[in-house]
DNA sequence: GCAACTTCAATGATATATCATACATTTATA
DNA sequence: TATAAATGTATGATATATCATTGAAGTTGC
């Protein structure tokens, strides 16, 4: 029955994708992570959500984006104030260094996204993706 | 574009398939995670398989692997004997209480995929494996 | 039969992932 | 305005994930 390997087939092409996209990042030379990546993005683009935000966008929790915060300031990619207007809160902005970083692995995650998706046409894609989130809001509901 | 989302509708639907799955998992209170519990199904289908070919079956690292054996002996879910016809070899076994477990773990995991899968016909999960399986192996190629 | 190679498993190092909790700071409300 | 409730962040505990290495044990080729 197909239902059964469904999951088993969903879980390989994420994973072996991972593997590829981690693998090109790093034979070009960056020293980034994919997920380190996608919480900089996030970053970049809405410099004003706090870590809970930011975990929901990346589909993973508080603490884990709180330590990878941590990481990606130590490393300097990200630069992280007090900010005034909330004691609790840190002002994150990515750095100059981050922004390289950003810049120079955007051109590997299309070409990787490229290689993926040989042979899947548009309308494939489309359907593909409604499947998926259709999984996914099958999986949110309380069970029927 | 599709593309650049779809990665994202991806991650999201395993996310939350295991979420829900695990959620499960644990209301029916068993004490396992679902990688210990496909470890342990791996183990309980094939008991001559190395960590390194269970590790490719289950999509993970063999160091993981290693590591989630010891954690199923330490909790008499698997048993391990030395085997006599390799010294660097256990023989694995899934312990009576295993067997109980993985009993117990089975109809949550068929009303898990039910729930998934509601609204997806036969065929959809036919098309949609065929995608993902695509996806994996457009992934595993070198670059073009 | 032994040296070179391969295979198998274990483990250190590092980064996550998640839960639960702790603590501080805001916000809401009685 | 005190106090309660909510929010934001950090961190301990535990489990994973991955890589690289180690070391033991098998296999091969000569």
């Amino acid at each position: 029955m197909l239902s059964s390997i469904i999951f088993y087939s969903l879980d390989k092409a994420i994973r072996q994708y991972r593997k590829l996209a981690q693998a090109n990042i790093d034979r070009a030379g960056i020293a980034i992570t994919i997920d380190q990546w996608l919480v900089l993005r996030v970053i970049q683009e809405h410099d004003d959500l706090t870590q809970t935000d930011i975990a929901e966008r990346v589909f993973k929790d508080q603490a884990s984006v709180a330590r990878m915060i941590n990481l990606l300031v130590g490393r300097g990619l990200l630069a992280a104030v007090p900010l005034p207007s909330d004691g609790r809160r840190n002002q994150l902005r990515v750095t100059d260094e981050g922004e390289r970083v950003l810049d120079a692995v955007q051109p590997v995650v299309l070409s990787n996204r490229t290689q993926a998706l040989q042979g899947l046409s548009e309308d494939d894609l489309g359907v593909l993706r409604g499947m998926l989130e259709r999984i996914y809001s099958n999986c949110s509901a309380p069970p029927a």
